[in-house]
DNA sequence: ATAAATATTTAGACATGACTAAACTTATCT
DNA sequence: AGATAAGTTTAGTCATGTCTAAATATTTAT
């Protein structure tokens, strides 16, 4: 058996791996999940132990064949439960984080081929993420983050990198959401700031922002 | 905050109370949810630390006003779960409970609202018991267990009080399911046992099984 | 009314998963 | 290369929730 707190780490780990190559540092999966590196070294004693994770003192850490496939789950669970959140219940995206961070680690294969089912197999979660399949692979998406895009590049807005919702919110605001075309005008080369445009409308937007809008490129 | 450990000695304490009057005995609780009795004396010292129950040492104990509503939603989320893994997933009735179990610890006031909506306010569960209301009630059924009725009294079979798999399987190979017209045809009392009319078929079943099945007369 | 049986609580231990402080290893800078 | 900084692990402690064994309280039976 998994405790919840294993699912946890071993989320992170995988979170961490997807954005970044090589070995994950102790530090970065306490950063990832708010505890102390003290904590996270103990736990990495243990998912040695069940061989969920490879690990080396001192050296960082990857994942397992069956800790990657555990996690992968997890994040096909999460991802279903999003847009189970979204397209049935009606919330809105920036909402449905925790509840789906809760739900992912309920346990029933049963219950998730089920939800799939009847959500008709999405591919891409509400955030335009892609839903790992049940044999455990991650579709690729073939977007670029829209900080990486050179300057007069037009795009659709595919989806986005963080789940958090001051930053959802901030972009309803802004009228982004999935779908929406979208034009880069300008880099400020000091701050990294954009200037873009939305439905013929100028806007401007911090690279914080911009590195977590995933574009297609038409 | 409440912790899931604590929700589940709740809900055994509001299980028991259900079925029996007067307080609640350590014992009976242990037995419930398959602990030791010393480990259920600890917890009722937290449970009762938190105001979460009435409890004198060697007395027994009772929910207070917070405990019961706290308990009263944990069973409210617990059958809307399984209304939703029922009538939306196309489970059977016999395979939600452990499913049921996981989803109804989930935190969020707003996530059963939807489901609420979702499912059309439902009134009963798949097992035909009733759904507590938002407000905390639970609206009682005017039913009778079956072990219960006169010989040759007619009804119809509205819901069951146990949620069990090898139970509901066994009834579902009885061809007894909710909205089953019954007749009472014999008891006997040896063994309590009962002859019944179910679709113009005679059957027999034990007092074990029919005391879990709840008649509306006609 | 007292002894025996039953029920309950206390005491002491353990596993999990977290923490802080201290020790140790690795990387970086001059 | 050696000193310092940064990153990581170990040691010791704590809270939660469980357990068994022993002690205590209550109920039942004679």
């Amino acid at each position: 058996m998994i405790t919840l707190a294993e699912e946890n780490y071993l989320k992170a780990i995988l979170s961490i791996s997807l954005n970044e190559d090589g070995k994950v540092s102790t530090n970065a999966i306490a950063n990832e999940i708010s505890t102390s590196a003290a904590s996270v070294s103990d736990m990495l004693k243990k998912l040695q132990e069940k061989k969920l994770i490879k690990y080396e003192k001192y050296k960082g850490v990857e994942l397992s064949e069956s800790g990657q496939s555990k996690a992968i789950n997890i994040l096909r669970k999460h991802r279903l439960w999003e847009t189970f959140l979204v397209n049935k219940l009606g919330f809105n995206w920036s909402e449905v984080h925790d509840v789906a961070e809760q739900l992912e680690h309920i346990q029933s294969a049963e219950l998730i081929d089920r939800l799939d089912i009847f959500l008709e197999h999405p591919k891409f979660d509400p955030h335009g993420e892609p839903i790992p399949t049940k044999e455990g692979k991650i579709p690729s998406t073939n977007t670029t983050p829209l900080n990486e895009l050179q300057v007069n590049t037009k795009g659709k807005i595919m989806g986005v990198s963080l789940d958090e919702k001051d930053f959802l919110d901030y972009l309803t605001k802004l009228n982004i959401t999935i779908g929406t075309e979208i034009t880069l005008l300008e880099k400020i080369s000091f701050d990294k700031s954009l200037s873009i445009k939305i439905a013929n409308t100028k806007q401007h937007i911090s690279n914080d922002v911009a590195k977590h809008l995933l574009i297609k490129i038409s």
